[in-house]
RNA sequence: GCCGGCGUAGCUCAGUGGUAGAGCAGCUGAUUCGUAAUCAGCAGGUCGUAGGUUCAAUCCCUAUCGCCGGCUCCA
């Protein structure tokens, strides 16, 4: 071994110390001032807590506050404080696990009383008290056998099953003020350095994510460096609230779910149902465009055909139980797919017929457990924009290259600019034969590559069938929502025995692919009115246009015009209501409508009319031609 | 399915061991008005459902259904 490390610096110099030195000492040597800002290093991109020394010569990077990493490293201490806030009310309570999240953090325990959302601000209260008392972090490395002990005399059973399972001879604990944890860390020098944080939620959470084990209570919080930076995320969480489509749903009346009739099962009112149906006529009409075919299969197949395709064998659970009709059982169909199938193989197919492009709006049905529902993201009866791509191995790349990019047209035309792309590779189980999975894989990365799409591999994540890519949309607060999923299937073509003859005159096995654009139009509508704040762009508005008569006197003229507006192809009404302007435009404001037409004496002895834009901003005195024809009308509604 | 919370009028919510209230929406009337709420009146609820405790339950207890926040799951 030797007794000098080399440490790259983020400059690209190079430094040497003397081995055994610790990251806050390789800081002090760069600068003072570096070192006193450090909270954490980063070696060869894996985090070093400052008092640890540095294993092994690499490049050295010094967290600060105003780096990228800091979050991770100031929340995870926060996780701790809040562990140790919970310590000092619960003596007796038991630490799970406590690591960082996107956007914040939480801490799971076992304890002996249920939390209630009160418990969280007495909670907070004593944490800042931890924050005020400037409590170092310390850092101690220990033998494998020395933590099991100090952690059998905290009496943590869980840390103890936790140490038993890391690998490393040696394992880190730090312990800040009266708690001691389990941690690899880093951690922040002391327990002052965060002040800006918030407790956010209650909740029970499985050890280890496991259902078999014991539930425990997880607190929900957030930190970051700045009060700016939490006003502003407690803030997107307000805007997250107003825009929840549950909300937007019934203020806006375009759905409902009854529990009389069955949960997860979805009623789109006449609002609603004008939206979905122009999701429903773009969707086709592309589709054509797009060199698919459209299909109509049974709600129902019998037992015969779910046995074959493999779903009673791996999904009988979350399948609707059978009827009986004439003697025969009939499932309620959770999937398209072998419906399409049985179409595919009503003739012999030639490899001439392929690609075959078949889609379908097909509505199936899941028993999903009661506890997952949530409004219209996720429903026991919805419709997948689901579609069968039937081809031979030469063609397979060229289609999904080009389900890729119709994908992401569609998402351009629905206002979507972000997406990413993930892609599951093969898991340990699976059926069909590796080359095919190889060659399957490669061509998904190649179009991936061909769009430009940031791509993140999951390896081992695609089903036992087949790899998929699956595309997540950004939306405009910035979360992300996983839509699109394009899967191959190795599984199905072989249990439907489906050939084509091939120009050698032998049959071959065609591939297949399933994707669903939208996924389910339930969960899209949902994620397109959060996305919109239910403020639909005006190509989408179920009433893109309402006549607001200034009084009575002027119903004439209103009648008049929105008859022209009705045969321009425009979704127009009228509030024929005697209230004053105002408490029309507020009704029209709230109900989201984009365009407000005020008539009064003016426009009616002008023959013109004032357009209110849903914005507040006004377009007086224009005729009605002119306003269609406009730019404004343009820019809105297509 | 699991943990916790919640369930009162169409909506948002108040309330109490002695069988219920507000605002908005709705309806009727008056008002005829120029850019986010005109005034008045009327009507509207077996307090999620089923048991139990009690002289008496919407309130307390139990079960159940549904919803909400998570966990697990999501072909």
């Amino acid at each position: 071994m030797s007794d000098k490390i080399v440490l790259t610096l983020p400059d690209g110099k190079s430094v040497e110390h003397p081995a055994g030195i610790i990251a806050l000492d390789a800081a002090r040597a760069i600068g003072p001032k570096l070192a006193e800002a450090a909270i954490a290093a980063k070696l060869d991109g894996q985090f070093i807590d400052l008092r640890a020394t540095i294993p092994h010569s690499g490049k050295l990077e010094i967290v600060t506050l105003k780096s990228p990493d800091a979050a991770e490293v100031y929340r995870h201490s926060m996780a701790h404080i809040l562990a140790e806030a919970v310590r000092k009310l619960f003596p007796d309570a038991q630490f799970g696990i406590g690591p960082t999240i996107e956007n914040g953090f939480y801490y799971d325990f076992l304890l002996s009383r249920s939390l209630t959302t009160e418990d969280l601000e007495i909670v907070e209260k004593e944490m800042k008290a931890i924050i005020a008392a400037k409590e170092p972090f310390s850092y101690a490395l220990l033998t494998k056998a020395e933590a099991m002990e100090t952690f059998r005399k905290l009496n943590q059973p869980l840390k103890l099953e936790l140490i038993g399972e890391i690998p490393d001879e040696k394992v880190s604990v730090y312990t800040q003020g009266e708690f001691a944890d389990l941690c690899r860390g880093p951690h922040l020098p002391h327990s002052g350095v965060i002040k800006h944080f918030k407790l956010l939620s209650v909740a029970g959470a499985y050890w280890r994510g496991d259902e078999k084990k014991p539930m425990l209570q997880r607190i929900y919080g957030t930190a970051f460096a700045t009060k700016e930076e939490l006003d502003a995320y407690m803030n997107m969480l307000e805007e997250a609230k107003k825009r929840d489509h549950r909300k937007l749903g019934k203020e806006l009346d375009l759905f409902s779910v009854h529990e009389e009739v069955g949960p997860g099962l979805v009623f789109w009112h006449p609002k609603g149902a004008r939206i979905r149906h122009i999701i429903e006529s773009f969707w086709k009409e592309q589709h054509f465009r797009n060199g698919y075919e459209m299909v109509y299969t049974p709600h129902i197949g019998r037992a015969w055909l779910w046995e074959t395709s493999g779903h009673l064998g791996f999904y009988k659970d979350s399948m609707y139980s059978p009827m009986k009709i004439d003697e025969f059982d009939y499932f309620i169909k959770p999937m398209n797919c072998p419906f399409h199938i049985m179409i595919y193989k009503t003739q012999n197919r030639s490899y001439r017929d392929l690609p075959l492009r078949w889609a379908e709006l097909g509505t199936v049905y899941r028993y999903e457990k009661s506890g997952v529902l949530h409004g219209l993201l996720r429903v026991r009866g919805f419709t997948q924009d689901d579609a069968h791509i039937l081809c031979t191995p030469e063609q397979i790349e060229s289609e999904i290259s080009e389900v890729l990019r119709f994908s992401l047209s569609i998402w351009r035309a629905f206002g979507f600019e972000k997406v990413k792309a993930y892609l599951a590779t093969r898991p340990e189980k699976a059926v069909g034969e590796p080359t095919r999975w190889d060659q399957a894989i490669e061509s998904l990365k190649r179009a991936v590559d061909k769009e430009g799409l940031e791509c993140e591999i999951d390896e081992g994540g695609g089903a036992f069938y087949g790899p998929k890519i699956d595309l997540k949309i950004k939306d405009a607060i910035g979360r992300e929502w996983q839509m699109t999923t394009i899967q191959f299937d190795f599984n199905e073509p072989e249990r439907f025995d489906m050939t084509y003859i091939g120009a050698d005159g032998e049959k071959h096995r065609p591939y297949m692919v399933h994707r669903a654009l939208l996924g389910s139009l339930e969960r899209f509508f949902g994620v397109l009115l959060e996305h919109h704040g239910g403020a639909m762009p005006t190509w989408l508005a179920p009433v893109q246009v309402i006549i607001l008569p200034i009084s009575d006197k002027h119903i004439d003229y209103a009648k008049k015009v929105e008859d022209g507006f009705r045969r321009a192809g425009i979704r127009v009404n009228t509030d024929f209501r005697s209230d004053k302007i105002g408490y029309k435009i507020r009704a029209a404001q709230l109900m989201k409508i984009p365009f407000m037409v005020v008539l009064g004496d003016e426009e009616a002895n002008a023959g013109t009319i004032t357009v209110r834009k849903r914005s507040g901003e006004n377009m007086p005195g224009l005729s009605l031609e002119a306003f269609v024809k406009g730019e404004e009308w343009k820019k809105e509604s297509c």
